[in-house]
Order: structure tokens, then sequence, then C-alpha cells
DNA sequence: TATCTTACCGGACCGTAGGACCGGTTCGCG
DNA sequence: CGCGAACCGGTCCTACGGTCCGGTAAGATA
């Protein structure tokens, strides 16, 4: 059963409305009404496409996620397959830092919606599963599942944009702060410390 | 001018059902109709007394930052001034561990209204300087701020709670993760590498 | 092209939230 | 004791996410 051609064009325009109110509106401001209406659109059609405004926020976010996994699972090294091991831990924080930088008002907007849509998403699960294999063959003696959360968490939008806004510190200070903590620079533990 | 009688009886009762409702209640079961309710007492007595309910839920934290604030400032070392700097830092690391666990439902319901309101806190501007000052003693080649930032974001209550319940990582995991983060085990860096 | 089935549409509606308002009440000072 | 001010709490207001249902139009069929 494939779709309705008028209802395809409302997804369309929903998804566009959505995505330009989210980039021009503070995160508060927006709401389904006002969606519903800048796409010329009831709101009923809205929940009906999305199921939610998580699910629409999802919908978002879902190709830049695809276009990101597809470089990891089979692009160039080293964000892609192969290549030194520090190498891949580093292009694949600056791929992941780029990523929550480009997209931080709809990472925002999932994180405003329902707890832990940041954690519990699926695309994220990806990335901290693939961060924690990442770190783990760099830093075999830590705790690598814990650490990949930490930096995870260190990568939210709204902790960045705290830092930025509130704090004064530019994106490539953040950047190389990130870079330490997964990977601090220097030889590996002694272990007559 | 003093208060009068009836107000600080108020103010009582509505410390007391707040603190309360947010022990027992979920997070988002508890609403203003809900406390005011609970202290026997109308929605507006308590808006009087607390500006909002992001003020409430300060004024409910307020003793016990006082208290954790106190042993920082002038308590027994390592904590408390003097001492070895490692040492310094890893008991403040524990005590802030400690505090964020104790006190995970109301520092919770702080950062569940108003945005930022966990970092923006006088009292966590408190914390992170602290942070900063003793991770820069122990670790003077990193960026001390935005470590100091980074290891509180990783103390934020959500994501403990996010680890624990939902990673299944027992608390001192998490503890060993945290004192990692800031002071990772080994020599200083090899300015060879 | 005319008809009919059915997926689809959208504005009215619902329950709930935080917070403002205001007539009545009570505290406590003179 | 009496009075003014401080205080009280139920009602009201606005806005939210989400649901309902009578009406509409897409598009398959003949």
């Amino acid at each position: 059963m494939t779709e309705r051609a008028d209802a395809a064009r409302n997804r369309a325009a929903v998804l566009t409305a959505a995505e330009a109110l989210f980039q021009r509106e503070d995160l508060d401001h927006v709401s389904l009404a006002r969606i519903a209406q800048a796409a010329g659109v009831g709101k009923a059609t809205v929940m009906r496409r999305f199921g939610d405004l998580l699910g629409l926020v999802e919908a978002l976010i879902a190709p830049r996620v695809t276009a990101l996994r597809d470089r990891v699972r089979s692009g160039e090294p080293p964000l892609g397959p192969g290549g030194d091991a520090g190498a891949r831990l580093h292009a694949y924080l600056d791929a992941l830092f780029d990523f929550v930088l480009d997209n931080r008002t709809l990472i925002r907007a999932l994180e405003h919606y329902g707890p832990y849509a940041y954690y519990a998403n699926p695309a994220s699960q990806f990335w901290i599963d693939e961060l924690t294999d990442r770190i783990r063959v760099v830093r075999p003696a830590v705790d690598a599942p814990y650490l990949a959360y930490a930096v995870f968490t260190a990568l939210r939008a709204d902790v960045m944009d705290y830092l930025r806004q509130h704090q004064h510190m530019d994106i490539e200070r953040i950047r190389a702060g990130v870079h330490a903590l997964a990977d601090p620079p220097g030889p590996q533990p002694d272990p007559h410390r």
C-alpha cells in the first residue's frame, strides 16, 4: 500500500516547515500548533505522520544520521574501515563533533522531548558503540564503555551551546578538550605509579 | 521586616511536602497543584514564597549545598584546605559524586525546570570553579576549565541515573570512571610522543 | 469519464500545566 | 482592643501536546 500523493506532499511540507522553525526560532517557541500552521496543515496531520513531536524530530535527523553512518561504515579511512587506530579515534571524534555542531538545533529538540531521548535514540546507540570500540583499541586499560558515555555526554548539544554562549569557549577549544578526554596525550600508564 | 508566623509555617510546610513528593513520585508527576495540595496550601502561596518552581527546588537544595561548601572551604583536609594535591582532587570528586547521588531527585528537578538550571546555579558555579582549581594543580598541561566542565557534566544526575538504570553500570564503576576522567593514571605527557 | 470506496484532512475539543488575580481572612503592632 | 497590612487560596487565564470526527478529495475501477 503506497502513500497517497496528498499525504506525501503534507509529510514533506511538515518536514520543511519544522526544519525551518527549529532553525529560526528559540526551541521552546516551537510548538505543534506553530509547526502545523507553518506547514499549512492541521495539527492532527502532523501527529498522524510522525506519531508525536519526538518522532518528527527523529525523522528530520534521520537522513543526516544515515549519511554519517555510511561514511563511518564504508567511507574512506580513517573515518571508514582501516587505518591507524589512533587516527581512527580522532577522525571519528571530529566527525561526531561536527555532526553535533551542524545539527545542534535538531539535537537539542531531541533532548527537549522525552527523557533520555538523546541516549536512547537508536542512532546514538550506534555512535556510542562505535565510540566504545575505537576507544578500546587505543586505550585498552580504561573502562571503554564508561568513557564512551562520558565523551558522548560531553558532546551533548546543550552542553556545547552552554560552553560557547555562556562560558565563551570557542569551538576549537572545545574540540581539543573532547579529544583530550578520549585520548589524553602521553605514553600509556606505568604499572609502578 | 520579619516574616509573619503563618507565612513561615506555610513556607516550612511547602518545603516539607515538596521534598517528600520529589522523593516519592516520578519527576513529571510532581506539579505545582500537587505540591500545594500536599502542603495544605493554595498554589499562589507556593509561588509567593519561592517565585517559581525552580526557586522552590533551589530552596530545597540550599542547605545541603551550604553544608558541603563549608566542608570544602573549612573542613578537614584533603577535602578542606591543605593536603596533597592529588588527594585533594580525588576527595573533592568523591564528595561531589556522593552529593549528586544523595540529592539526585532534587538535582534532576533542578535540571527539569529552566534551561541550564544546573550549570547556571550559583552553587554549581562554585563547584565548577573549585574543580577547575584542583584539576589545574594536578594537571597543569590540560585545559582545566574545559575539563572541569566535562567532569561536572559527567556528574549530571540524569546521566548517572541513565547509566545506572539503562546501562546497568554500578555506582563504583561510574565513580572510578569519573576519577579516571579528571586524572588518568600514569606518568605525565611525554613531549616526544 | 463517471462513480464509489476509503485514506486522509483539519479545526474543534480535551486534560493538564504553570502562573496571575483578587475578595476575604488573619496576624500582630500600636 | 482595633485596625492596617500582610497573607491566604480558589478561580481564572493562556498555552501545551494530543485526540476526535464530520467532511473532503484521491485514485482505483469500469
